[in-house]
DNA sequence: CTACTGACTGATC
DNA sequence: TGATCAGCCAGTA
């Protein structure tokens, strides 16, 4: 239970909801921020997924953004978008052509 | 304390 | 479907 201790508790509380994100299902940073009583903080939701960093046991993988797409991450040397869909496929997430996860069947609502 | 940035979102063209 | 604009939030300089 050495974890590193969290900078702030909105850290703290996205750790927490993400954490419990069920394996083979994803959730979008609006409905973290929304569990965290921010639901207009999805940007602050990715900051704090981003401090992480790697060696982490956090499920970050399974956090989206609305368009059911792995977020760009404003550089396209980054492995980690690549990373984040292998990591998904391999819990059972299917991606379409477009390569986008169908929200109504892997989301938390999974309606 | 003020300004800028960014793993976001919804609306509009 | 894809690109653009404006709004909101937390962290860092």
């Amino acid at each position: 239970m050495s974890e590193p201790a969290p900078g702030s508790a909105f850290v703290a509380a996205v750790y927490a909801r993400v954490a419990e994100i069920p394996r083979g299902r994803v959730a979008t940073y609006g409905e973290v921020a929304a569990a965290v009583g921010r639901p207009l903080a999805a940007r602050a939701v990715g900051q704090a997924l981003k401090r992480l960093g790697a060696g982490t046991e956090l499920p970050w993988w399974r956090v989206v953004n609305a368009q059911g797409r792995v977020s760009p991450r404003g550089g396209d040397g980054w492995p980690f978008a690549a990373l984040q869909r292998t990591l998904l496929e391999r819990e059972g997430v299917s991606f379409d052509a477009a390569g986008q996860i169908d929200l109504r069947r892997v989301g938390l609502r999974g309606l």
